[in-house]
RNA sequence: GGUCCUGUGGUGCAGUUUGGAGUGCACGCCGGCCUGUCAAGCCGGAGGCCGCGGGUUCAAAUCCCGUCAGGACCGCCA
């Protein structure tokens, strides 16, 4: 924590309460703060005053007040969490009563004057006691919340995040630029937030879901590195991980830069940031993982690094080759056999692995599973399988007596999903997941385009403004499936912290990988007017990434709630408990913005 | 749009499985006692539509249906 601001000295306080000592013994002080705790004994009066931010840095002074004393009825009438102003001497405590847990628990405050500078009701739920509380009532009561301290001491994290941010890229040459909050709805994405305009009937303003176009017309302005700690509206349901409505990234574009340029840049910011406000390890560079090895390995396109697990794959061992029917008929199906080792899994009952098959069958997928348990090996592949095709997969899962292994037979993906979120949970419940460790990780080579699986059309899978690699020669001989794009995620410890792209940058090239997803140029013109127009003024190469920046205090702060690192959050529901939004507006106000309020068919 | 979990004095919880009087714990609140506490202590007290509505039953916090609120997840998030 940083130090506390200069102390502003006038007739509510000369000192802060955390700051006496024996050294300020004999002398007068003016104290200021709120009453944290009160020890009435009758005869003598304790009250704990602490300072703003008191709860942070532990700054609590106790204030001794006696009955024949005039500020004794003011204080003992004051509850908890009032603020008062006191005048008083600081004195030692006597040795028999000195509290080593307070950094002022040498000395104690012996009240002369006592000034109520407000009074507090009896609280919605206690700020000093650690105990948990409701969320609701947390949010309802934001200012106590904060005032509890944890929550206080994440959102000045926060603050120092967005210094360090903005320090350390601007050291790197990017130039901050603040885009436009009122913008044009793009077609693209998740639903946008409108603004209807009152000048223009029928007409909408749109919040950014990104400062996506903004930043590549920067580029095609010749700014050389932009970056801006950015909002973004999504009008889309809600995470723990995701907040609805609205969230910041810290959204950077360099001209004439490659994949490695960005990752250099991210990681130099990424390490920065690791060793400036945090004490967990990392290292760069990076490891890199392609999106098919991602899959393939770690069952995720986020995988966390820090489990070690990785799947398996026994489709060629054992595909075709087995009495088992789904074996056997696997390849022919264009169907894996994957296999997932769980460390010490064996005794797991018997409700435990039918959740598995279960969860199998929901994702379109067999799922089934052997137990090396030390009596002998068990579950149903035990039964249908030769003893030395289940030493091929316990071989392959590198497993030992005491485990299980988990096998999916299906699609490639959705097999390999299914294990990969087996890998997660079972990887964080048996604590494979080092606490201290920041474990980085780019994932590349992102697919350009999906197939929907009903209609068999091409669309993109990620980020329509991405080079396509290979340019236009893969476009035009490649099948779609198999083109990949220059578009990178940067995960961290299995939470996905960023997206970027090497952009498409070339008219010709963004038309022939349109016409791949069913769009024509007239749609580009559009949907991207000023992308489309401005590419066609020398627009030069160009790459970026928008780290999330909430997500990264997540990490750092180890917070699995997005909600824990923001100062007013909405709910899940996208509600604001503490100002009541949304809320309905006045007629007048409607007909302002030539709006009508259609309610829902009940 | 869907699935699941939760809802009990101001706060946090137990009680719900197996229906039997609002039965309990810790904190807070109000009053009294108390001159060395720092989670102060002791004594007393107030505070409940068991989220809400309906149903089953002799009887519902408890079982069933609906609904509202909060949370986790699926869909969604270029």
């Amino acid at each position: 924590m940083d130090s506390p601001p200069p102390l502003n000295v006038n007739r509510y306080r000369n000192r802060r309460c955390g700051d006496l000592r024996t050294e300020d013994v004999g002398g007068t002080v003016q104290l200021a703060g709120w009453i944290a705790a009160k020890r009435d004994h009758g005869g003598l009066l304790f009250v704990d005053l602490r300072d703003p931010n008191g709860v942070v840095a532990g700054s609590v002074v106790q204030l001794v007040v006696h009955p024949d004393q005039a500020p004794f009825p003011v204080l003992d009438g004051l509850r908890l969490e009032s603020v008062v102003s006191v005048g008083g001497r600081v004195v030692a405590r006597p040795p028999e009563t000195v509290n080593p847990k307070l950094a002022t628990g040498e000395v104690e405050v012996a009240v002369e004057t006592a000034e109520p500078l407000s009074s507090a009701d009896v609280l919605p739920f206690p700020v000093e006691r650690d105990t948990e509380v409701g969320e609701e009532n947390r949010l309802r009561y934001r200012y106590l919340d904060l005032r509890r301290g944890p929550l206080a001491e994440r959102i000045a994290r926060r603050a120092q995040l967005a210094t360090l941010v903005r320090i350390h890229l601007a050291a790197r040459g990017f130039l901050e630029v603040q885009t436009p909050v009122l913008t044009a709805s793009s077609p693209e994405g998740a639903r946008d937030f409108l603004v209807p305009s009152s000048q223009y009937p029928g007409e909408f303003y749109a919040l950014p879901q990104a400062p996506q176009q903004f930043k590549q017309l920067l580029m095609v302005g010749g700014i050389e590195r932009y970056f801006q700690i950015a909002p973004c509206f999504r009008d889309e349901a809600s995470r723990a991980d995701r907040s609805p409505g609205e969230f910041y990234q810290i959204d950077l574009e360099m001209a004439f830069a490659t994949q490695d340029d960005v990752f250099h840049e991210v990681e130099l910011l990424m390490t920065a940031i690791t060793e400036g406000l945090s004490s967990k390890s990392t290292s760069a560079p990076f490891p890199r993982l392609t999106f098919t090895e991602a899959i393939d390995r770690f069952g995720s396109d986020k995988p966390d690094l820090r489990l070690g697990l990785e799947l398996c794959d026994v489709t060629a061992d054992l595909g075709g080759r087995t009495e088992l029917p789904m074996f056997a008929d696997a390849p022919g199906a264009g169907h894996v056999i994957r296999a997932l080792r769980v460390p010490g899994g064996a005794g797991r009952s018997r409700k435990w692995f039918d959740g598995f098959a279960d969860e199998a069958r929901k994702a379109g997928v067999v799922g089934t599973w052997l137990q090396l348990d030390p009596t002998g090996t068990k579950g149903p592949l035990a039964r249908r399988l030769t003893e030395e095709e289940v030493g091929v997969v316990v071989q392959a899962a590198a497993a030992e007596p005491g485990d299980a292994i988990l096998v999916a037979v299906g699609p490639r993906m959705k097999a390999s999903l299914l294990l990969g979120d087996q890998r997660r949970r079972h990887g964080r419940e048996l604590g494979l997941a080092d606490p201290d460790r920041l474990a980085f990780v780019w994932v590349v080579d992102f697919p350009m385009y999906e197939q929907d699986e009903a209609t068999g059309a091409w669309d993109f899978a990620h980020n329509p403004f991405s080079m396509p690699q290979g340019g236009l020669e893969a476009l035009r001989d490649k099948d779609p499936g198999d083109v990949l794009a220059y578009q990178y995620d940067l995960v961290c410890n299995g939470v996905e912290l960023s997206s970027g792209a090497v952009r498409n940058h070339r008219p010709d090239i963004m038309e022939a990988a349109f016409a791949i997803a069913g769009y024509g140029p007239d749609r580009i013109r559009s949907s991207f007017p000023a992308l489309w127009n401005a590419f066609h003024y020398g627009p030069p190469p160009h790459a970026g990434i928008a780290p999330g920046f909430d997500r990264i205090l997540m990490v750092l702060e180890d917070q699995a709630n997005i909600r824990e690192v923001i100062a007013f959050p909405l709910n899940q529901s996208a509600r604001d408990l503490l100002m009541s939004a949304p809320a309905p507006v006045t007629d007048a106000q409607l007909r302002d913005i030539h709006l009508a309020v259609v309610p829902p068919a009940p």
